[in-house]
DNA sequence: CTCTTTTCGTTGGATATACAACCGATTTGT
DNA sequence: ACAAATCGGTTGTATATCCAACGAAAAGAG
């Protein structure tokens, strides 16, 4: 292992994909894992569109973004990548075609790029832990899933007004109470649910005069009919 | 292993979760996977919203719904369930909540559930083919995220044209062609846009006569500029 | 072949949304 | 304590979307 990868393993232990694990195994684990460790300047991309991905890439340091371009060349971010997270991991299936989105390093940052077959098939009982990276890849796959369908479900109503029942009912449910807080301010909802923030604002509004719900700032009070 | 389950094992052979893996050897691992088989007739839940489930299940025969139901006790429709296919599996890993959706049989039935904990945590070396149906359904789950991340990104934007320049420009990316052949007629590709059928209409021969593009019932030719 | 069904474009009116702009309240930084 | 920035509600207007309905063309059935 090189002394670089080493100076990690404290990031590494505390990942979802070595939740569990010691720093000794996963120190241990590395070469087994095929592990390897690139630095990217502020600006450079770490993974391109059009490129077959064959490794999970975990962010060690820095800051990333996923971004894409379209046909025409339009550009949008569709996410953040902070230190700790894997991502790629839903693109190392050999039956999935290429990357469809860029991923640009925002700050200087460090990466680990791990053998997505040599993750996946746990090898001899030299890695007692490997079976346990293995589950926690599923459940970080498994967990992207959920939070996917999720967002999907509210943001396929046609209306402002049933994107915000969609989401605040879910969340009603999720925390098992009628009185919730949310994690966003108006505007982040508002991107959330792919939604203009002072037509959803408006909405919002419109809701509580009809009684159908109350809100002081992130907090909100449903009422079940 | 039960008579019953016996019946189904060249369904399970064409299973994705069992790829690669032979009728013989499917045999073998029921047992090491805790497999139970369930018959649901017509209009019976075979999940429910609130449950938490700890079993991978797959649809033997029979046809299922995904629907949910939100705090007013609105009714809609997610996605329906083939044979062959699994569903629940994001929602066995231990963090996850309660499930959000219902799963109701559309046709008299037949589902296998799998101890997830026993389906992801490889055993001894009597199961062979163990790892394999690991990798089977880290990449079952992979490839879901992957087309729900797609789907995600053309709803996401504001406009039924943008929408259409999103989902026309990936599969023209995809498909690696100017002219591409889509998998939906125009009511099915309203639905997956979640836009009206009419409107969508509109904006497209609106499109044509621009000359961003040229189209044929379920063919397009795009134009890049 | 004829009849039926499905598909898709088109229209018009009611409604919802986006967008820009503004303001007061609250929070943050110094 | 003050200035600056952020946040959230409000308004007005142009535009886009939904919705229902219709008809022509294509596909499918008998």
């Amino acid at each position: 292992m090189r002394e670089a990868m080493k100076e990690f393993l404290p990031v590494l232990k505390n990942t979802k994909l070595f939740s569990g694990v010691g720093e000794e195994e996963i120190g241990s684990m590395l070469s087994c894992l095929g592990a390897r460790l690139r630095t990217y300047k502020k600006g450079e991309y770490v993974l391109r569109q059009g490129e077959r991905l064959e490794e999970i890439v975990l962010l060690a340091c820095g800051r990333a973004l996923i971004q894409k371009e379209d046909y025409w060349g339009n550009r949008s971010i569709l996410g953040e990548i902070g230190v700790g997270e894997i991502f790629g991991e839903a693109y190392v299936a050999p039956e999935s075609g290429a990357l469809l989105n860029d991923v640009v390093a925002l700050e200087d940052s460090a990466v680990f790029f791990f053998d997505a077959k040599r993750v996946i098939t746990t090898c001899s009982s030299a890695c007692r832990f490997h079976s346990m990276v293995v589950r926690n890849l599923f459940y970080a796959v498994s967990e992207k899933n959920r939070s996917l369908v999720q967002k999907l479900d509210h943001i396929s109503r046609r209306t402002t007004r049933e994107k915000l029942i969609s989401y605040l009912s879910e969340e009603a449910k999720r925390q098992n109470r009628a009185d919730i807080s949310i994690p966003f301010n108006r505007q982040q909802l508002a991107d959330y649910l792919s939604v203009d923030r002072s037509a959803m604002s408006n909405e919002l509004c419109r809701m509580r005069d009809e009684g159908l719900l109350k809100f002081e700032r992130n907090r909100f009070w449903l009422r079940a009919n």
